[in-house]
DNA sequence: ATTTACAGGTTGTCTGACAACCTAATTATA
DNA sequence: TATAATTAGGTTGTCAGACAACCTGTAAAT
């Protein structure tokens, strides 16, 4: 007698019932150590032996369980050091994402327009509760914007910087999320784009009416006007989007 | 003589060397596959030995690849069947973000916040962009609405549903995939705080006029006016969260 | 004192094995 | 013949042991 004959007819209310295996047990359980912060960013793990006799489990389930963390980016393993839990399990987002967009890579569009709605609105919401602190930093990244118009990969790291301080001045750790995903993976175009051609005075050009762009953001958070800042960031990314819709083009064709 | 006494000076430029696992080069293929659509979703793969033998890798460590795809939402392994690709790998975004709010538990009023955020957005997009056959599924949500009043769980369903066909009218997938991600999130809150007190004169109440809100969205995007569509939106938004939010406290008094 | 060599521990990978499970063909039964 | 039970083969889930590659700190050699 098989359990199938047992259920002559169908159920509405059956319990959910799924099969969970030990690995995802154990991802459970690790994620919930490391929200607790019973596990802290850094901090290493047990070795695999010593997690293996603690969970109750073979290596080869437990090692299922730390590489499907690692891929997401929550954990890092360190071939002959030990496991680590990951400085910034907050950049985990971004690293799915582009797992994802690897799947179909056609997104770009969506990804730019999904930006400039996330962005265009982190700024209004910023301008409502930016600290001084915040304002601060994000000065800091303009100027170090400035005085590294000659070397792209410096000034894109200030410029990245700068979007994610904005969002993260909402102090809505999802909205942070989020802008750092979408941003994260435009980066790579953003960079190959600019370096693929030589930096050349237009660059220079270029970089400079975005810094003012920066400016003009940066004003508008100081003081406080939510949708002058909204209407600032919304000329930025689509500027800077444009500028990337180029040179899309320029290398396809 | 070790690597590290062979590097006095700190170079810039060194190659961001990386040791990627025999797993890490495995889950590339096996993305790079799927997004070729070489691998078409609900389709099979081969038996575990199978590819053990076509990659030339050990067992071990291409279930870790698996396993790891899985967890992403992109597999799916059925024991005794086999491992499929995952019909959608759509999801894979819901659910990586499911992981990353249980690593750090995000507080209701951020959630709320971003679905403002996003919803108002997505209606603007969608007045503009939303087909005729949209429309007319967002109508039938509607009257599904009316027609399960004294039904909150069916009621709920509509509900989502008619959120979901706004964002899904954008044509925008990554907006549609946050939509749903913060909907499926407050959806478990909603639906307590549906059941919690029983249906009441006042609940019927609250149903009609959140019927009204619906429709008064609807036929804003159906005259195509963007901006008037974001405000229905978010009157609608604000006044449901209002009423979440309301029945959180009574919960939690 | 500096360098070298070694030992112990850790992750990465392989192999073989068994259990739980599903599917389908085969056999037994009414 | 038609239906039920059994069986066989394949598949995933898990375990155990082993070895390679690697890192770190210590002891030995220069």
């Amino acid at each position: 007698m098989t359990v199938r004959s047992a259920r002559p007819e169908p159920l509405q209310e059956v319990s959910p019932i799924r099969r969970t295996s030990l690995s995802d047990k154990i991802i459970e359980q690790i994620i919930d150590l490391i929200s607790r912060n019973v596990l802290q960013p850094g901090e290493r793990l047990p070795s695999e032996k010593d997690l293996c006799k603690r969970f109750g489990v073979g290596r080869a389930t437990l090692r299922e369980a730390l590489r499907s963390l690692a891929v997401m980016g929550i954990l890092d393993g360190r071939v002959g050091e030990g496991t680590f839990v990951s400085h910034n399990n907050q950049r985990y987002l971004e690293r799915n994402l582009q797992w994802g967009l690897l799947l179909d890579p056609k997104k770009v569009e969506d990804l730019l327009e999904t930006r400039l709605m996330l962005e265009t609105q982190t700024a209004f919401s910023a301008a409502r509760k930016a600290t001084p602190a915040d304002l601060e930093a994000m000065e800091a990244t303009i100027q170090g914007m400035e005085s590294s118009v000659d070397r792209p990969e410096q000034y894109l790291r200030f410029d990245l910087e700068f979007h994610l301080l904005v969002s993260q001045a909402t102090q809505n750790t999802i909205l942070y999320h989020l802008v750092s995903m979408t941003r994260g993976y435009l980066q790579a175009w953003i960079k190959e784009s600019l370096v693929s051609p030589p930096s050349g005075p237009e660059d220079r050009h270029r970089a400079q009416s975005s810094i003012r762009e920066h400016r003009a953001i940066l004003e508008a958070l100081k003081s406080g006007r939510a949708e002058q800042a909204r209407q600032a960031m919304k000329a930025h990314i689509l500027s800077s989007s444009a500028d990337l819709h180029q040179h899309l083009e320029q290398t396809s064709a």
